[in-house]
DNA sequence: TGCAATCATGCCGAGAATGCAATTTTTAAC
DNA sequence: GTTAAAAATTGCATTCTCGGCATGATTGCA
């Protein structure tokens, strides 16, 4: 036989155990997405999620280190990653510029993960609207995102070569950019999709870069739902 | 001032009771800050906490809802006031200068409070410098401040009329002020009192402002330790 | 086929947090 | 000054989170 099932042309890290892996996890992450969509994190137990996800509350575990893990933290290594990104992403840039850049990839990355769980997306964002009202939710994700905050602070840090012990700076403006991204995202979920996430976020940094000026496109991002015309992609 | 103890001039809400929940308050704020300073969030227990304070561990979620709680939350309707000030603070006022003062009044308030715990004020500062770099203090500070962050929002739809449902400004701009007044505070504890925390936020606020140029003053934030030209009153 | 690495699971224990009932302290009324 | 009501402290039981450890099953590789 010609080799029927190599794992040599699409997918770099597979091994029928990588894959299982994989699939758990995704298991894992649905099950925790639906029950704290329809019931709130407050009543939802390991155990509920374990069920659903088909494995043994013990190995819930194995997989994320805390019940709010499973909602947002999907990449175990995202924080570094993103030092690394922010620290040296084309290094003649403005920081906020190499901020929103880095920052916005990765909000995608995780819209990306959230569509792969299955289902239909929309249908997924509907879903989540009801999670972000829910008070614990939010101090979950706040708190989830404290880590990825520290890193960005040090990849500023390192960007200007400055010394995060007596300057405010680089702590100060990694707190105000993941928060603004985290509070895009928060909306985003509210709006069931309706808006694009990466033009939400391009006016959030726009009106960051600017000051917060009080007519802000921010404010009638719902006028612009969708792509508007071509090339939308440009600087 | 020849009054001995008579409790008729500083304190307003006071009987007996009241007194003794206070104390016991400010005992169990007190075990707490200094046990997670020497310690760590991670190896500090209730019972421990409540045994500093003397105390039964059950009479702790009397007082504190839970082990973050008492790091942070010390008034439980704070969140209440300041959605209150921020919607009709200045009427015509540009929101970020409304936010400014009612968010830097409120940190004040909460240094102050800090400072009655008794006991030398840098000593204080010089432990908590250790607790700034403990992740789960920074996880569980965003947490508790995800409750404020929604009440600013609310604040800020209410005075400019906008509706959180179509509308991005406030949640964005309200997580933007709220984390920058959370890095101000950590930065602050870092410096053990060696910055203003007055100045240091109107330096934020006013980078917030800005765009965060790359050039704020806030960079230059620890040539400035204390009062510059009026009224110096160095040591 | 057989060995080694890895994974799922069960069991156990510490710690967080809440409800309930009993006890003690403070307040207020007589 | 005594006493009843209100409120706070405490102990006890229970649920839930989370991690360490041992064991058996599965997978990868020679």
């Amino acid at each position: 036989m010609t080799v029927t099932s190599t794992p040599s042309e699409t997918e770099p890290p597979v091994s029928l155990r990588e894959r299982k892996k994989q699939a758990t996890r995704r298991l894992l992450r649905r099950a925790a997405l639906g029950l704290v969509a329809e019931r709130g994190l407050a009543n939802v137990t390991v155990e509920d999620i374990a069920e659903a996800a088909e494995v043994s509350p013990r190995t819930f575990f194995n997989y994320f280190p805390s019940k709010e893990a499973v909602l947002f933290g999907g990449d175990p290594d995202r924080a570094a990653r993103l030092r690394e990104h922010v620290a040296t992403r084309a290094p003649g840039e403005p920081v906020i510029a190499a901020l929103r850049a880095v920052l916005a990839q990765d909000a995608e990355g995780m819209a990306d993960e959230l569509r792969s769980l299955g289902g239909d997306p929309a249908d997924w964002l509907r879903r989540m609207k009801a999670a972000r009202t829910d008070p614990l939710v939010r101090a979950a994700h706040a708190g989830q995102m404290a880590m990825i905050e520290r890193a960005i602070a040090e990849g500023i840090a390192t960007r200007l070569g400055a010394d995060q012990e007596t300057d405010p700076y680089p702590g100060v403006l990694a707190a105000a950019s993941v928060s603004v991204i985290r509070a895009c995202l928060s909306f985003w979920t509210g709006t069931s999709g309706a808006v694009q996430l990466g033009h939400l976020i391009d006016q959030a940094f726009q009106a960051l870069a600017g000051g917060f000026p009080e007519d802000s496109a921010l404010r009638d991002i719902t006028a612009v739902p969708g792509k508007r015309v071509t090339g939308t992609r440009e600087a």
